[in-house]
Parts: C-alpha cells; sequence; structure tokens
DNA sequence: CGCTAGCTTGAGAGAGTTCAAGAATCGTGG
DNA sequence: CCACGATTCTTGAACTCTCTCAAGCTAGCG
C-alpha cells in the first residue's frame, strides 16, 4: 500500500486558487476577499497521480482537501472482514475530510482516481474560521448535509439486491461521469465490484455486454483509461427500458 | 398515509426537557445555562404513536425533533420508483431533521416505531443559535457527521448482495437494540425488507430460522411486539460463524 | 362476521456466485 | 528491447441463494 504524500508534489499558498476564488459553491463563499487572502498563504497547491493514497483511514485528522480535478474514491472497511466497499466518489468541486476533521481521525481510505489537483487546507485553520465566521461554518455544514445525501442515494440506487446487476451498473457509470461530458472516470472492475457489491466476473461480463451494445467505448490504455458512454442510452438501461 | 401531527400530542416549554438539560451527548452543549433557558419556552414536548408519520418528504423544513424514547425510521425513496428504502434509523438520544434545516426542506418520511417522545425545536431558533454561538453548531455539525459515518457502515453491512440474508439479518438485528438491552424494535416485515433490501418471504424464513433457533424470541402482541434477542448468538451469527 | 393487511409456506426459475482456467496488460530488471 | 512474473481481466460451467408466483394462514378492525 501506498502512503500519503509519496509522490504528492505541492507548493505554497499562489495568488490564485481556482476552486476558491469567486466560484460559485465555492469553498471561502461567506469571507470577504481580505479574510480570504489572509488564510491564503496557509494552503497548499497539491496534486496526486492516479492510485496514490491521499488519506490514509485512521490517521490523526490534519487537512480538508478541495478537489479541483480527477476524482477521489472514499474505501472503507466492514468490521473486521477483507471485503473493501467505496462509499463515496467526491468529484470537483467538493471537499473531503469534513468528517475527518470533526471525528478526530481519518474516516476513509482516500485514494485519487485519475490526475487529482487541489488545494490542501490545515485543519487547525480551517476550524478557526468556523469559530470566526458561523457563516463559513454553516457552508461546511451543508457540504457534509450533500455528502449524506449523496451517501443514502447511493444505498438506495446501487445496492439493491433485487435490482439487476446491468441495471445498477448503468446507474454507477452515470455517477461517475466526468462533469456532464460522457467521459467516465477510469476505474478499475475492482472498484467497480467495490461500489456494487457484485463480483468481479460479474462486472466484466456486464462491461463486455456494454461495449458489445455500443454503450461504452474504451479509450486510452489501462490506467489512462477513460471509457465514452452513450449517456442517453445508459439511462435507459439505468431506468430498465432495456431487457436483456 | 398518515400527515404529520395527526395524533401527535405536544405540551409547551416545561421547565425540564429531559434530552437537553446537562446530559452528556446533549444537544444544547456549549451554551451555558441562562442561554439554554432563553429559548426553552420555544420549544415543544411532543410524542408520536407507533407507525405515525413525523415528517413528510419534500415539506418546508420548520422544525428539529431530539429524539429521548422510541425509534425514527427514515425512508427515501429511489428515482422514481415504487420501492421505498429505510436509509437510517434514528435512536435516543440523536436528532432528526438537521440535514433539512440544510436543505430547507424534508429529507425523508420520518416515521415513529413504538411510542416516540421529543423536544420539538422551532428552526428559527436553532439557525439563529449556530449564528451566535460557534461551538452549538459544531456541535450539530457532529451530529450530521456522525449520521453520515452511520449511513456509510449501514451501507457496507447491511447491503451486500453477496453476503447472505441471514447474516445481514443479524447484523441488522443487531443495530436496531432498545440501546443495550436484548430488546429489538419491533419492525414489521416490510420495514426489515427495506432495510436489508430483501423480499418479505426471504425476511419471514429467516425470523422463522432464527425464532425456532432460540435467537429471537417474540413477545407482546403485534404493535406493542418486541423481539427478545440473544445477543451473543446474533452475533456469531453476523459473524458468519454458524452457517446453516 | 367478514374484510383487509400482514405473515407463512411451498415449488420452480433465474441471476449471480463460485470454482477453474486462460488471455491480456503492466512493470521490472536483465 | 525483450523476457519474466504479477496483476487484471475474460470466459465457461455448475451450483446456490434469493426471487417470483401462488396459495393458505393469522390477526386486527370495522
Amino acid at each position: 500500500m501506498q502512503f500519503m504524500n509519496t509522490h504528492c508534489t505541492a507548493w505554497h499558498g499562489e495568488g490564485k486558487c481556482l476552486a476558491c476564488d469567486g466560484k460559485e459553491n465555492a469553498f471561502f463563499a461567506g469571507l470577504t476577499h481580505e479574510e480570504v487572502s489572509a488564510v491564503h498563504v496557509q494552503i497548499d497547491n497539491v496534486s496526486y497521480s492516479h492510485g496514490e493514497t491521499i488519506y490514509l483511514h485512521g490517521a490523526p485528522a490534519e487537512t480538508l482537501l478541495v478537489i479541483r480535478t480527477g476524482a477521489v474514491k472514499l474505501v472503507r472497511y466492514p468490521n473486521g472482514d477483507a471485503m473493501q466497499r467505496i462509499v463515496r466518489v467526491v468529484k470537483p468541486v467538493d471537499v473531503v475530510g469534513v468528517d475527518a476533521m470533526l471525528a478526530g481521525t481519518i474516516q476513509h481510505h482516500a485514494v485519487a482516481v485519475g490526475e487529482v489537483r487541489g488545494c490542501r487546507i490545515p485543519l487547525p485553520v480551517v476550524s478557526k474560521l468556523c469559530m470566526q465566521y458561523p457563516d463559513f461554518q454553516w457552508n461546511l455544514m451543508r457540504q457534509l448535509q450533500s455528502s449524506l445525501k449523496e451517501t443514502e442515494q447511493w444505498l438506495v440506487d446501487l445496492t439493491c439486491g433485487s435490482v439487476p446487476a446491468r441495471e445498477r451498473m448503468a446507474r454507477l457509470l452515470l455517477r461517475l461521469r466526468d462533469g456532464d461530458s460522457n467521459r467516465i472516470y477510469h476505474f478499475s472492475l475492482k472498484d467497480l465490484r467495490a461500489m456494487l457489491c457484485v463480483t468481479v466476473e460479474t462486472v466484466s461480463r456486464v462491461i463486455t455486454e456494454f461495449s458489445s451494445l455500443g454503450l461504452l467505448v474504451r479509450t486510452g490504455k489501462h490506467s489512462e483509461q477513460f471509457f465514452t458512454a452513450d449517456i442517453a442510452a445508459l439511462e435507459r438501461v439505468a431506468a430498465g427500458e432495456i431487457p436483456a
């Protein structure tokens, strides 16, 4: 297993942090420009390559990560069992680590999917801001709420045993899109298995079927791989409109 | 379908709110006694009978409910489908509605299981407190974080298709205990089905099997019904140590 | 008393697992 | 640059758990 920051490159507080300045749903919404500038110097601009471990489950919580590019999978292990499950996938411009901040320790393994770039903010800075600016804290709390909602929907849509694997796979792929494009983040069969809770063999069969039906085209080689999807068709499969 | 407050009884701000005064994990932790007293008059002491709907999905969020006795099931409907799923069960002394406060609308159907008593607090009061006392808001955010954690664990433990239904049922029952007792909140087979995502028939077979093995004894009649469980044995089943 | 909703029980069918073997791909080091 | 082992992915066949369908039972309620 890789440990955090193995290859992670970081450079200190640049003037511009795209995820933070003036965007909608921005992390620092509720703070004035001067207030933001004051903490800007403490923010690291970091990047992780595909497969790198960003946070290690159980480690002390020290930073927050605002995702700018790529995706991050959050892995949780069931009580004492070996079977790992991916419980959430974080995409831009969401934040990883709010739960860790509150719990004191990291709550999942967090692993990079694709090239991940983001802003890393020390927790002391964040919690201080929380105490100084209730609006800022409120904003953070909303982040948490949307994570909860996302997880609940994940649970309802993806883990229902009686819904055919093909249908659940379609729903899953639609959630793993890169923004609104027709490209889908590359996850390994093992990852997909950990999300849908089926065997790798079943995942392979379903993906193969989708490919042969033209719903999915594989582009790029392996770790750089993207699926290109026929979104409309996937949506029909997800709704159960396309039988076998 | 029942609507909120159909039979709900409420009486206004008594001097004592057991869930609020001086308990650990208390809702008002972080506030002084005087500050708590100031809002006390705005708190309703409410109770709901088994099966009553407490919150209605999609309705405007107006109050928070701190549970003192009984349990509350949170039901979510998948996209346009008829199949309902229970995504969380809230037990004393947790809070229902923090997510609704942040989202603006109620996020699930909330239905009483057993006799539910609790303190109902108007949201304007809560959000005002959040803005005034960052510590209080922080406390609320921790509530949300623990809901998230609970939901993720729920997902991992209970919804894995490849784990036999018997095993998942045992895990589920262990989560539905009344505190640390060996009594288990009474949920209908339909409810259990909505949590494990299996058919009612399968639920019935598993419960019957547990009963005949002496892991479960039914006491009380119907809507007052409790299961009494052999916790240690259930834990062994949950861990997969007892085959068939 | 009969009606309805909830629960039980049985037999057959199907989706996904398990087991097993083989193909493709990647990284590494000679 | 190629050979090597290690992953990752693919494919097949038998098995098994759960679903489906169908019928009967029980309990509560008007």
